[in-house]
DNA sequence: ATTATCTATAGATCTATAGATAATGC
DNA sequence: ATTATCTATAGATCTATAGATAATGC
């Protein structure tokens, strides 16, 4: 401790241009920050390099010091988004003292809670057609991932262990398509209380699952 | 019949640069479709004026003639992609032979397959961050009017006449919810057969509404 | 010496307008 | 005369690189 230097100012390398109050976040950080401020409140077009880096209080070249250019922010964005919800499903699908319905329901109110959450609604960055794309395929294999867990939890209930594989797969295609939908919702009300809402919507989601 | 040259050639106009079978389309839903084509495939953002000109068989420029802008493009055909669905929605509420349980369960239906349906994802780009503004208020109020129904029908059913106010709204935004959400399971799977889909769908939502 | 930043800018767009042109209509 | 289109282009970006600069570290 200490020789970290993480008091402000006693950086190295030429000092910016305007100096703003440490925020405790690393540059990368920052620049993430600000990229899902403008990608989620202008839109992914309207938003260029140089307003990322200004609004991360740096100037416009700088940015390209960190990350090789807008995609690669939402690259990172994205990936962000997902990953928490694969870590959680994968110790869900392990845990063994739990019925697969508590579970699967647990799954779903978290990760309603994760697209809610934060300052920012990153969630409705899934939602660009430019996603698509070799540049995206570590956010694809990770939200496969997701979803395959999702299938595994659903046909481990009772319910499910009697549904063939087409009808197990349109079950998991409509839970998880009602899980991401929230994303709209959400965009429609940002006011409302997300907890209260994460459990009805588990709830929804247990109903259609037939569970 | 004869008089209105539906025939191909005789326009009046300087010809064009590059000649094109006559695809039986307005000038201006040519360029409505091929701008729906390139926002849905390669995104609002990294579409161009003039990808979309070239792509109607005409120069940049002359799509000044039809259209003032990108903006313009996307309000026009957001619009086209909600209005039919709440002209159905109010036939269905001045309906007063069937159940309410039947009718939200045939405009749930309904939707889904206009959502999924027509060569190109529309659905898609209601979900742009852009979408919010001014530009488009127009497309916010019909779907706004179009979740009002949804509220409406959901009210008239049995289940839904013992829901207080607030219940009431919850149910309707997750049912709303799962219908736009069933844009995100179309594009992870665009093959599956829209018919059998729609209806599944329409059955989860009454399971949501509880109904 | 190393680093993080800066300034400056070339090159590549892209948008939207001005003005010309080549049809049909009367 | 009217219309739909064209060509040309000014002006406004925006991206990404080159090279300078001002700190700390040794």
């Amino acid at each position: 401790m200490g020789s970290m230097g993480i008091t402000t100012g006693r950086r190295v390398g030429r000092p910016r241009a305007e100096q703003r109050p440490d925020s405790g976040l690393s540059v990368r950080d920052e620049l993430l920050f600000a990229a899902a401020e403008l990608f989620t409140t202008l839109g992914y077009a309207a938003t260029t390099t140089r307003a990322v880096a200004e609004s991360a209080g740096m100037r416009q070249a700088t940015m390209y010091h960190y990350f090789s250019g807008k995609e690669d922010l939402l690259a990172e964005l994205l990936e962000s988004t997902v990953t928490p919800s694969l870590t959680l499903a994968r110790e869900l699908l392990a845990d063994d003292e739990r019925r697969p319905e508590t579970r699967l329901w647990e799954l779903c109110r978290s990760d309603v809670e994760l697209l809610c959450a934060g300052p920012h609604n990153l969630g409705a960055l899934y939602l660009l057609p430019e996603v698509r794309g070799e540049r995206f395929a570590g956010f694809h294999r990770v939200r496969a991932d997701l979803k395959d867990a999702y299938g595994q939890l659903l046909a481990a209930t009772e319910a499910g262990g009697e549904l063939d594989k087409g009808e197990l797969q349109l079950r998991t295609d409509l839970v998880f398509g009602l899980i991401e939908g929230v994303i709209l919702v959400h965009r429609s009300d940002p006011e409302r209380a997300v907890g209260v809402f994460a459990g009805a919507t588990a709830d929804a989601a247990l109903r259609i699952a037939g569970v």
